[in-house]
DNA sequence: CGTCCACGTCTAC
DNA sequence: TAGACCTGGACGG
């Protein structure tokens, strides 16, 4: 489910939902395996959520001493944020923020990747692609000769210490809509067509303005068609494109005029 | 029923 | 560079 767009949207209805509400305690389910203590201090805290990349960051601020401790959250394949009343939690939510107004903001996640940690963000991750988007290129053309861009520029999508956001639908939409070779070197596609470089941030500026893709009962901030996001995808799990299962496991999904330079086994 | 597949990391041979 | 970690939906017999 969650890659950049998706991540934004979660931290916009965050920040929407708990605007108004103060919360007394967190708690994880009974089957979670997420080991981060989640013993706190704060008789009462506000929430605030900021994002970079995929990961996700909530600020809890007491109520009394204005202390702040900040939680950085992973989202895994299947996390994503729901409000519901208390003793009403779904199945699969595994963390849980309880509100004065007996409402309970909580991390749903079926496949339980997901995982949460005090702390600061992930600095091993690269800069956010489309807030912090000057730092992103920075961070490509300062390492342009790092070893990791003598991989094909299909794989480097993926590597999160350049493309924190970036995941498996984004690649190949990045990839259509830049009409790039996925099979290039990243360090020569990089330097021929540096316009894959600002798709990086306009295509996932334009996911997030779509609501966000393949998203089952999402709260939609911009009341969209349901099909809105099929309408958009152009590449990703369509019937007319190709995909092949790449290096690292991964099935890239490509146009088929590229198919003479594909460097995988079909 | 069974098998395959999924928008992501991690760690361990 | 395989697997491990997970659940459930789609699809086939």
């Amino acid at each position: 489910m969650p890659e950049i767009a998706e991540i934004r949207i979660m931290s916009d209805f965050i920040n929407r939902e708990v605007r108004s509400r103060v919360y007394y305690s967190i708690r994880k389910s009974f089957i979670s395996k997420v080991i981060t203590p989640m013993n706190l201090t704060f008789e009462y805290f506000t929430i605030k959520s900021e994002c970079r990349g995929k990961e996700l960051k909530l600020i809890l601020t007491c109520k009394a001493t204005g202390d702040k401790k900040s939680l950085i959250c992973n989202m895994g394949m299947s996390g994503n944020w729901e409000v519901t009343q208390k003793d009403h939690e779904p199945k699969h939510m595994h963390l849980m923020f309880d509100s004065m107004d007996n409402t309970i903001l909580g991390l749903v996640d079926t496949r339980r990747f997901a995982k949460w940690r005090w702390g600061d963000w992930n600095y091993g991750r690269g800069p956010d692609p489309i807030m912090d988007h000057d730092n992103f290129l920075n961070n490509i053309w300062n390492n342009i000769e790092d070893k990791a861009f003598e991989k094909p520029i299909c794989e480097i999508l993926m590597n999160q210490a350049y493309f924190n956001g970036l995941g498996n639908y984004l690649r190949a939409e990045v990839l259509f809509r830049a009409n790039q070779n996925p099979f290039q070197i990243a360090k020569d596609a990089i330097n021929d067509n540096p316009a894959i470089l600002e798709l990086c941030k306009i295509i996932p500026i334009e996911a997030y303005q779509m609501g966000g893709g393949q998203l089952k009962d999402w709260d939609n901030p911009f009341e969209l068609e349901a099909d809105t996001f099929n309408e958009w995808i152009k590449c990703y799990g369509r019937k007319d494109m190709l995909s092949v299962v790449d290096k690292t496991g991964r099935k890239l999904w490509f146009d088929s005029k590229w198919k003479s330079n594909c460097i995988y086994d079909f």
